[in-house]
DNA sequence: ATATATTGTTGTAATATTACAATAAATATA
DNA sequence: TATATTTATTGTAATATTACAACAATATAT
């Protein structure tokens, strides 16, 4: 199968933790470089190893991986909160 | 990384549409006897693959796949039938 | 009953993912 | 500055996924 690259937000969810590679990827029973790899999407990570992300982060697969460039989660928070006084 | 067995609701949805292995399989781009494989939990999908069926079923990838397995249609829709009027 | 389509199974090959090592570059911290 | 930590990059090997072929078993339809 002819793979897509998958956009994700890994590294400023990661950031938010205030967490390095190497802690995120310990959590999550990976090797560091391979957090590496994902953050600069050079591959798509297995349906398994998804789910551990989300499972780490409690956030749905869908808020942290996307077929389209995710918009940044800032303006994301700004459209929500204008769309709500309208 | 070792591989965890995810679990899936691909036949049930499948049949739902009543369509075949193989139309499924075109429909998602990949070759039939790959849908028998992740039917049968044999392995996981991508997840570029995960996210190409969500697209096809319009579900969301958790609602489709799990870590643990799934409780059966039928019983999560009675569950939340009797949720609802407590 | 006999075609036809669908599913299950086995095996091999190609591609994608993950692991791991080694080293350089960049950042932070003492 | 010097030291330690984190990140980036490259290369090789192991494992997982997908493709594809071939055939048997089931089911559907004519």
């Amino acid at each position: 199968m002819k793979t897509r690259i998958l956009y994700n937000r890994i590294a400023v969810l990661r950031e938010e933790r205030g967490i390095s590679r190497k802690e995120l990827a310990e959590k999550i029973g990976v090797n560091f470089q391979t957090v590496g790899y994902l953050e600069r999407c050079e591959y798509n990570p297995s349906l398994d190893l998804a789910f551990k992300i989300s499972e780490y982060f409690n956030l749905p697969i869908e808020f942290i991986f996307s077929t389209k460039p995710m918009k940044h989660m800032s303006q994301e928070i700004l459209e929500l909160k204008t769309a709500k006084d309208r």
